[in-house]
DNA sequence: TTGGGTTTGTTGTGGGATTCAGCATACCGA
DNA sequence: TCGGTATGCTGAATCCCACAACAAACCCAA
């Protein structure tokens, strides 16, 4: 899922497009696997040894991957050397929320390496969004290597987001509203930028390096404080629609007799299954999203019990109706919603299954997310590597801080 | 959207794959254009002169296109030949129902070349639609010229298509299940058969020669006597699931106080709408699909308008989840939903409006679906005509009845 | 009727990408 | 130490497209 750089316009294959479709294939085997040999990679690709020589060179020469000593393998024949993504090619993640920023500096190859939550005295704007990344920028290329290159900036928003305006079309609990937020980036850092919604990057982290890893069909489902957020991979593509609206998985009707939505409709998947119906019960007031496994393992009251009973059945048929839709072959279940889950684990398989249609049912598994915090540092920055991932050698790095291109 | 002939075991391209995905561009850009010159195929595929007028060239000799006269242009320049598919290459259609089959011939360029009824004295059986498959071929191979040539056979069922088995999992309507029609087809017809979901066969048809064309993303909603099918095309991909279980848009929940649904749950998006329910208060039977309009037309009893209006408010709801989950360009609504939106537009314009989110809802227009009796022939030949148009030169095309290969 | 301008078809050359065969290399096991 | 095996490396062959130059077919205007 290299995140479909298409031009839309529908065009004809040249020769070379044959060689950037290899090295894309390579690089992003690399990406997604880790350490593979050259010969893993002849085989994954089905090309002929010489030409995986030769892209994997290509690769080399333009810094983007190191070839390293074989491993100690106790088999017959050649060794074959191992390839492993540079670890001078990083990521930087930005994901604002209402008190603060997490930035995030991920590697090639989806290590995070690095992650700090920086914490705002007020309301979080989008110009401090801006700042604060810049800051985050300027200290940190000092703690990495001069020759760590940077591909780019990936921001996870909680909200809705024009991918086409690169604007953030509406995210209420930051309140922000029509906000040119890439823009207000690009001005201070002198770096690409792109955004997009942080549970379409959650299961895009999910599904190249977690618990949707080698399937192509997957449907995630977070809660946060600021609501359900979805994201669907469906026949591995991710499910955008227009503009990069879609997946608004919190939406959907459950219950036309339910509560008030944020939206303005009645009984949405997000008032049924609510981190905030939790905390008006358990007592205990605004338990984070981390501790609510603690919570949950408690001799909880009554009124918590009944309160997680009612989520859970409400989240089994918003589960039905999804797996109806999607048909995937996994379903994973992120923040509050992760944690209702493992509490609530057979009373959710039991309403989904008598509920969703049977062979749809049986097809798919629910699982919890295993990414957990370094779910959106590693989903924004596979948005940044998206372009290099699909044109390995024309895509433009970045030193820290200056926009000078290195040579491919 | 060649229905994505992909062999999961990801490679590599070599050069001839250059090749095949330009042959398969030019191909599918003359059976969905209908009509291009030379240099509009230039233009599209932003290819060589020499390189389009060698893959035409290919394409006739395979008899897959024909060349003709230039158009009568009033423009300066040598005139550019015209491209048309080629009127001996067909596809053949199969729909089975309750009281028989519907069978068409469909011609490269999605033209219905014929299209005939074949109904049984009693339900129809697997074995009887095979055998009337055969009957047909048989007839029609006679009514058109010695040249024709076949390229397989596409079914459209009404029910859950296993499409990684070949099997109909389940069809309550025609109360199979579990039914391997695929090979039953194929011990009689020798020829190559496919076979999906009629619903998602529509959203095919629709978004390559009807409503949506044109857009990437298209959501289909379609009423019948059998119940609510649906199909999405995403992306410009088509959502599948897990063996080709998705898009049953009929069983998403949308009232949990409403009626009982055939698959089990209350308050299914296709209990609430309905053509039983709209034959139980219509006073005038069971009105034929094709007659709702007429019906709805008339000065309606009372209870009659209550009902449409029930079922319009519950049909903008679903179309308000679908909205939020897939922002598509267009909604294509078909059978007795198109004939609903048609008597009650406003109202479920209104509701959707309402009840959708902002960015998702201004992007979307409801519309009729045009196709109408031709959607489902045109469907399930595009399913046939998929290897042809992913591989032009390697498929293999049949004659009628024998299975002798014809040179490409 | 003729000639310039314009667009497109056609042909041969050249460069890029892959495959293939043959040989070299590095490991295992006896 | 030697055969077996798997892999890396190199140069020739093949396939595909772009490009340039020329030819063909149309328009328009004189």
């Amino acid at each position: 899922m290299g995140d479909e750089v298409s031009d839309r316009t529908v065009r004809g294959s040249r020769n070379e497009e044959t060689r950037r479709r290899n090295l894309s294939l390579v690089l992003s085997a690399v990406h997604a696997g880790g350490e593979l040999t050259r010969s893993d990679l002849t085989r994954l690709s089905g090309l002929n040894r010489s030409t995986v020589g030769a892209l994997v060179g290509d690769l080399v020469s333009a810094g983007l991957v190191v070839e390293a000593e074989p491993r100690a393998t106790h088999q017959a024949g050649r060794p074959s050397p191992v390839v492993r993504p540079s670890s001078d090619v990083v990521a930087v993640s930005v994901n604002p929320d209402v008190a603060g920023v997490v930035c995030a500096v991920v590697g090639l190859g989806g290590e995070v390496r690095l992650r700090e939550t920086i914490l705002t005295p007020e309301h979080l704007t989008p110009e401090d969004t801006a700042l604060l990344t810049k800051d985050f920028l300027e200290k940190v290329s000092k703690e990495f290597p001069s020759t760590t290159r940077v591909v780019g900036v990936g921001v996870a928003i909680p909200g809705i987001v024009d991918e086409q305006r690169n604007t953030v079309r509406e995210a209420p609990h930051l309140k922000w509203r029509d906000v040119p937020l890439v823009s207000l980036i690009e001005e201070e850092v002198t770096l690409p930028v792109r955004m997009a919604n942080d549970a379409t990057l959650g299961v895009m982290a999910e599904s190249m390096f977690g618990a949707g890893a080698g399937f192509d069909d997957v449907v995630y489902l977070n809660g946060s404080v600021s609501g359900l957020g979805g994201g669907v991979v469906s026949g591995g593509h991710l499910v955008k629609g227009v503009r990069g609206f879609g997946a608004e998985l919190g939406h959907i009707l459950i219950n036309p007799q339910g509560a008030v939505c944020a939206c303005g409709r009645l009984g949405c998947l997000e008032t049924e299954v609510n981190i905030q119906r939790i905390w008006a019960v358990s007592g205990e007031g605004q338990v984070g999203i981390d501790d609510l496994d603690h919570l949950y393992a408690q001799r909880a009251s009554a009124a918590l019990n009944t309160e997680l009973d009612r989520q859970a059945d409400a989240l089994a048929a918003g589960i039905a109706s999804l797996l109806n839709i999607f048909a995937p072959a996994r379903v994973i279940l992120g923040g509050h919603v992760g944690a209702l889950f493992e509490a609530r684990s057979d009373r959710i398989h039991e309403g989904v299954t008598a509920q969703a249609l049977a062979p749809v049912g049986e097809e798919a598994s629910l699982v919890r997310n295993v990414l957990r915090e370094r779910m959106v540092p590693i989903g924004s920055a596979q948005l940044a590597f998206g372009p290099l991932l699909a044109d390995p050698v024309n895509t433009s790095l970045f030193e820290w801080g200056s926009r000078a291109a290195v040579a491919n």
